[in-house]
DNA sequence: CCGCTTTGTTCGTGGTGGATACAAAGCCAG
DNA sequence: CTGGCTTTGTATCCACCACGAACAAAGCGG
């Protein structure tokens, strides 16, 4: 008789989880490490990595890659498996949307973008994309262990529905993630388990950039990590708090738009004077600048376009560009003094001004929060190109990392 | 030889945090209803139960209690062990300090307070503070299994240092953890393990005030929940998030004074207008009432009193109390929009404004939030006494919960 | 080629908690 | 009062996971 005994690759279940994030997110890039981050044996590590190789999640490679230059026996190598499972993952924003698959370490692999007319209802547009998903997934042939969504909206949880849908034509409270999830459906995604239909996972898109740059970008390391950016209209917020997304009790926090930044301010539709929002997305830029916004659609681009060709030629961009850092620089003095993150990162229009001229950002928010304390915060850029949809992916992956096991296994 | 298997006192290592945990927030008073929060089957819930009564920790009450009407065999009643082991624990304010024992389930055991003169070094007053503690423990003859300190100021982590000490002689920046630690060691209190001499722990008061609420008071079930309280002068706040309070990455979050509430209000040292730290204190409200302010200390008890004698009677009382109503919950709205918590409680003079017109706090609230949110968020008045002591002992209990082996064998 | 260092692997062990069967303690119906 | 019924506590066995120790492997340098 075979020996029932449990094999090998059976062992090591619980460290299976934090193991593979490490991977996940470039911190264990050898067998040594690993060993090291986790904390255990370097038996533990072994049967670890051997599990999640025959998952077929990562792969080992027992070659020395270019001779560390350190003495001892080298280590395995190991990195996420070009060739493993993906997940589905989306962004809708105001000119159409963008879906792909995305790998294990943030890695796109296929990516189709998709326009949708202005009107069209969330189930029309989630068809489209997934539509435009599925036809990758069939494409590549790729194993598809789950689906995430990016939304230009708050996301209510736990009802999974976009409360403001920014320019698209939503009726606000549209259940967008049960459209989604049936949409999966329909079209066959799996998930998971790999072959149950996908459940699918959506979230505002801030959230997401801050989620994807806190794991693959300029977010690594942070314990606190505070993310603030604009699309076209208004401000976003976003806070990973270890490693996890902070979505407060509801789903709605860090709705960062409306504190405020300049008691003259113009009137917001919130009902107070001078919010973040109205006093710092392009279109107030391309208003101070003295331009004509011209349509709804395009803001984002239009005022980048202006900051990066104008910015040092025009003083009436200039000024307007130092307005607006310093309006920045008083709502993050704001957030530092309630949130206290260690790192800061700025996308959209934010992230231009931040490299218009950041000392001046820096400054202002340094004086303007206690103890000088946000001296220290570093205030960075964001890294990522489509971090939304890297994000909406680390949502989907989200169960895989929890317990690969089940979710993986094949 | 008699057999060198483990024996059932050593099982149950895993579980036993979580478990002394949900005694001493009342949230396990059977074994029963232990089994099912901690999600473990009976029998590993009873080693754990037993095992913390080995420890001192617990008592378990075979007898049934007042025949709990349900049918089937009784369980056995878990509560705190009113003879076990006690924390140190102390609060400084401006009119001096309170040391006290406390118990698990923050049950005081013994309290003394005292009086320093203002003048007083920080040296000086932990060790006033400290000896009277000491003194508690000798009277009493209880094992002391730490110690924890609320301060009226910022602490920064992981310095340990009080950044604004208000109303106190203390040079700002003060290291007040260390001092303190120093005054334990020099009065042989004893700390976690039983014998080594206690390393102090110290935190803001309003934090250790939200922390004790959470645990055993109206924060009860809340997730994320917010505390925001004045002491005389400024307003101070806290968060606790899954149990745990979020300290931001240096110990400084939630210095939520500086929100901007009245546009046209009068000038902070903070360098904006009309912040909540100087629109909503009890120095305003007196100033509101057009009452003489009178010295630094005591500005809480004048204001507290005024609003409770006089404002049903005397409408510039009232006119003041709705003033300060309004601007709070401009704040409050704010602190929902950015943290987006499912309770909020309130301490101070701020539940003495929420106690005299509710829904008017409630109402301004629900206005100024987004999607009418928080219309559903219950605002809460504190209702421990003595909660920033509580507090304080939760800090020093915190090890033994995490770890009651090692930090509670005798 | 032989030490030296670091890494991977095999095998045994221990502690943790699950599953099961059984005993105990209450209520209720007869 | 006695025999179901229900729920809780307990004893025993066992699966699992990670640790420790010993050994093998893979590089470097003399």
């Amino acid at each position: 008789m075979t020996p029932t005994r449990t094999t090998k690759l059976e062992r090591g279940r619980g460290a299976l989880g934090p193991a593979l994030e490490l991977v996940h997110t470039g911190r264990a890039p050898t067998r040594a490490v690993l060993t090291a981050e986790l904390g255990v044996t370097r038996a533990t590590a072994g049967a670890v990595a051997a599990e999640l190789e025959a998952l077929g999640l990562i792969t080992v490679d027992s070659r020395p890659a270019v001779a560390a230059g350190s003495q001892g026996r080298p280590s395995h190598r190991l990195s996420v498996d070009p060739g493993g499972p993906v997940v589905l993952a989306a962004q809708v924003h105001a000119d159409g949307f963008r879906a792909a698959l995305v790998g294990l370490g943030g890695r796109i692999v296929a990516t189709v973008p998709g326009a949708v007319t202005v009107e069209a209802d969330p189930a029309q547009v989630l068809t489209e994309v997934v539509g435009a998903g599925a036809g990758l997934l069939r494409e590549t042939g790729r194993r598809c262990l789950g689906a995430g969504l990016a939304v230009p909206s708050a996301v209510a949880e736990p009802e999974g529905t976009a409360l403001n849908p920014l320019h698209l034509a939503w009726p606000p409270g549209a259940p967008v993630r049960e459209i989604f999830t049936r949409c999966l459906a329909e079209a066959g995604v799996t998930g998971p388990s790999g072959e149950a239909p996908a459940t699918g996972f959506a979230a505002n898109d801030v959230n997401l950039i801050a989620l994807a740059e806190h794991r693959h970008g300029a977010g690594r390391g942070a314990r606190d990590l505070l993310c603030v950016a604009t699309g076209h209209r208004g401000v976003g917020g976003a806070l990973v708090l270890d490693g996890r997304l902070h979505t407060g009790s509801s789903g709605l926090a860090l709705e960062v738009g409306h504190l405020t930044v300049d008691p003259d301010g113009r009137p917001c539709h919130c009902g107070g004077r001078g919010c973040l929002d109205v006093e710092t997305d392009p279109l107030a830029f391309l208003e101070a600048a003295g331009r004509e916004p011209g349509p709804e659609t395009g803001l984002l681009k239009r005022a980048l376009e202006l900051l990066r060709t104008e910015y040092a030629t025009d003083p009436a961009v200039r000024d307007a560009a130092h307005l607006l850092i310093d309006r920045l620089g008083l709502g993050l003095a704001g957030l530092v003094n309630i949130l206290d993150p260690d790192r800061i990162i700025l996308g959209g229009l934010h992230r231009a001004l931040l490299e218009a001229d950041a000392e001046r950002l820096r400054s202002v928010i340094a004086e303007r929060s206690l103890w000088g304390r946000s001296g220290k915060v570093p205030v960075l850029a964001c890294e990522l190109d489509y971090s939304g949809l890297v994000g909406a992916a680390e949502l989907a992956w989200q169960p895989v990392l929890d317990d690969p096991m089940t979710a993986a296994r094949g």
